[in-house]
DNA sequence: TGTACATCAGTGAACGCGCGTTCACTGATGTAC
DNA sequence: TGTACATCAGTGAACGCGCGTTCACTGATGTAC
């Protein structure tokens, strides 16, 4: 790329990288909101003065890191979901998923505050609902590389309805994980939830290990 | 009661209510952290003493405004799913219990402020906690009154279970919600979801309305 | 590869405001008779 | 029910600090030759 219609140094590049990384460290033990810019720049080990050079608002810092990390889970994700070409085995993908998508509970934290940012201004919101529906289209897709291996229950509607129903269960089983922080609790439950939604019931008289948390 | 080991005059009772009335609204609007002292005394029409007087931080009143909500919420539900005293009809106590919870978009808003709250401090966790465990006791006994009548899925281990099930369910839509603000959307989307997961599978041919959102 | 120059990126001091917190005061409320 | 008194609850001014924001400056980085 010899074509520069805007010089970005590396050294700026590497910056921007310390102050994101700091933010994430410090949002998540803080919590967004309870951090000043001051803060967020010692832990980085600048002065605020670059910070000022970098972002125009904490807002705009916090919708970049959300994006960069987003990003990231997403492709994740989509790796986990495409490991398995044939679409068959629906249960180790579940597995999959579920672990990538319950990694980390810093970032289920901060992923959070994004929420309730994103809450109370419709801009934001719209971020989060697109990379929200990337993920369900991706889940979506998978399922229907399933379809007639799987019994998907009716009540759901269509794979869509499904993968919704996937997104949902994520959220609300992460809510339980940030108050108890058991992850591994938090895993096998999601994994219920999942099957249970996935399979057409799975009336089997013999029960799997139960209640979590 | 002539018994009066610390006098409570109705005239702190009245401030303190409306101090925790401005702040519910307050809250809602902006979000907590991003609410000073000022701005809600403000809201409340007293001056910043008067919040001093009653309160010792901001914190503090935030957990009274949630543990006086929730209290009246856990209510509303209790209520909902005693209705029909007979515990047959699960599919018309879905729909009541569907409605309270989904009524109020901002008690939403400042539940899920205080949900990240929570997440960084046990001490209000342990609270949080408590309060789901009580609304999952109410669901859990209502679906007892129910069984054998309903096919409570395997999958998800006996009526504790369910009812954690259901309980995820609420906070997976919760977020959907929060981001659309589509509340009808939510309801028809919860009722699906718990009906997917109380009833064992409804491979019934003929699909509801599906895609919600 | 080296040097001279230009531009850029981050520094850190300075300013000022918003707001948390305190406290002497006073009008409101409750009590005693 | 009325009056005098005591206590309480909220007032609002004052203090000061934390921090957002700006900006002249300088060392770092990139460019040209």
């Amino acid at each position: 790329m010899p074509d520069h219609p805007k010089r970005v140094t590396r050294r700026r590049v590497a910056t921007r990288a310390r102050l994101l990384d700091a933010a994430f460290q410090v949002f998540a033990a803080k919590g967004f909101g309870h951090v000043s810019i001051e803060e967020l720049c010692e832990a980085a080990g600048f002065s605020r003065g670059a910070f000022y050079s970098n972002f125009a608002t904490l807002d705009a810092l916090f919708f970049a890191l959300y994006q960069e990390r987003a990003e990231l889970i997403a492709a994740q994700v989509a790796e986990a979901l495409a490991q398995d070409g044939t679409g068959l085995d629906v249960p180790a993908a579940v597995d999959r998923v579920t672990e990538v998508l319950l990694l980390d509970v810093d970032w289920l934290l901060v992923k959070t505050d994004f929420l309730v940012h994103a809450a109370r201004d419709p801009q934001v919101a719209r971020a989060l609902l697109d990379h929200r529906a990337r993920l369900r289209e991706a889940i979506a897709d998978r399922l229907f590389r399933a379809r007639g291996h799987t019994g998907l229950p009716a009540v759901l509607g269509d794979v869509d309805g499904a993968a919704h129903a996937v997104v949902a269960a994520y959220d609300g089983v992460t809510v339980q994980l940030l108050l108890d922080k058991d992850v591994e609790a938090a895993r096998a439950w999601l994994k219920q939830l999942l099957t249970a939604l996935l399979t057409d019931g799975g009336r089997t008289p013999d029960r799997p290990a139960h209640d979590p948390a």
